[in-house]
DNA sequence: GTCACTAAATGTGCATTCAAAATGCATTTG
DNA sequence: CAAATGCATTTTGAATGCACATTTAGTGAC
């Protein structure tokens, strides 16, 4: 047993229930044969659950990059057997969220900086292709909706409000990459995007550094509504590579905690 | 049961052996102790194995695109239970190779021509990236030993050999890839490259599409030699659009072929 | 002959079980 | 007393078994 107290060994007891499944089981009783919507039912199956569960455990910092995941702990926990489990787990190290060693069991991936300097410059040519392609097929009514996203979050600079700054941040980007019409582009982005999250580096943003990501976005909503690619395409990555200073330097921080 | 004759219902039975893990478990009985070579075994488990056959199955084409999988038949295939079986198609899943609904069981994933169209753009993006980084990092030996392989490729090319041409030109790509140093980048191009490498588009290539492709391969060795990595980058997301072209034309055809 | 409905057969999802490897601990030995 | 060895426990890898969902075959009514 590790007892280093930093250690996520003992995980929350929050009884994270996994009754929703049940819902989305439910027969449907159509009110009105033959003019249904959406097509057939999605089912989920529990390890298809467990996989996004388990995912937002680690994005959200419940588990600690570099600590370890004893299988029993996490069925229990869940109240489900190992088999689903293990195949999440198969999924999550193909995302490259936790790193899986034969016979040795799972450990959730640690960030390094190495690994800063990789993932941003390929999710900044994604994100500059992104633009570029959202600048093709973007409508109207999205650049509307894009901009009141975006008036939101400066408001939300103004007066201060670091967390809602960064949700409606990322709901802009998410909207950027739903205007580029691209799934893989899409799914290949948020694989990544999801390894970085991990970091809690919101803290670490200086206010000139702040100041200066909302002047980029204006910039940002500037070359949407003209739809120019080219102007999005590098704006958005200069905007990735100001960013990832501000991770780089978290993540020294990190390092420099634990000697 | 399917019985369409195109289905590959019935796998092909050479009895593709798994023994060669016991080779990789052996024990190190060791000449010179404290001069021991090549650090701590690599052990692999079945379902990584699994993993590497089955996607090796469908970029090879014995699995046909649309085609069911049924577990059994897979299992008894390779002799292994279903357990491992099941994990291994999680993972191709999560590449893209095969497509899993719920209680329904595996197929390969179909390539539809919107695939191309979004596939193609994301890895433009992630090779123009790998052209810009390679030539920050390549070094005289890598440049020369890539050399070798282009004027071996061109020495196909006018034999005709179309290929041994093509299995060169892997190799000159993966060796771009190797000398960008992006790990992240490499595993992300490889997946999305599995996916459009299924397609046996290579008889499709017309002798003036050939002749421009080599010619973009000399352009290719031009920027790299120079370390031109604005020119690399543009000039292999142009190659890579015109390969584009030629893989979009042969699966037209082959949507012709099957009314 | 077609459609609706039911029952059997097939195939999948998950829990359980068995086997093998790794870890921790106590004992032994130099 | 320290290092190494052997044993017991824990944990993981893979196989088996069972329940349920889907598909298919079959029956009968219109």
């Amino acid at each position: 047993m590790n007892h280093d107290p930093r250690s996520s060994e003992g995980l929350p007891d929050s009884e994270t229930c996994l009754e929703t499944q049940d819902s989305s089981r439910a027969t449907v009783s159509m009110a009105h044969p033959g003019t249904m919507q959406g097509g057939p039912i999605r089912r989920r199956t529990l390890h298809e659950d467990l996989t996004i569960m388990v995912r937002e455990m680690i994005v959200s910092g419940q588990l600690l990059p570099g600590s370890k995941i004893p299988e029993k702990e996490l069925c229990d926990h869940f109240g489900v057997s190992r088999t689903p489990l293990r195949e999440a787990l198969k999924v999550l190290a193909i995302d490259g969220l936790v790193t899986l060693e034969a016979n040795r069991g799972a450990r959730i991936t640690p960030i390094t900086r190495q690994d800063l300097e990789e993932v941003f410059p390929v999710m900044g040519a994604l994100e500059a292709l992104a633009g570029e392609l959202a600048c093709r097929n973007i409508n109207d009514a999205e650049i509307e909706a894009l901009q009141r996203l975006h008036d939101q979050m400066v408001s939300y600079y103004h007066s201060g409000s670091l967390k809602e700054y960064f949700a409606i941040n990322e709901q802009i980007h998410e909207a950027i990459l739903t205007a580029a019409r691209n799934a893989t582009l899409t799914a290949q982005y948020r694989t990544l995007a999801a390894r970085m999250r991990r970091g809690r580096y919101m803290a670490n943003m200086t206010a000139a550094r702040w100041k200066q990501a909302t002047s980029e976005h204006e910039q940002i909503m500037q070359a949407l509504s003209e739809r120019d690619g080219e102007a999005l395409s590098s704006i958005l990555k200069k905007h990735l590579e100001n960013k990832m200073v501000t991770v780089c330097e978290w993540i020294d921080e990190q390092c420099d905690d634990k000697p």
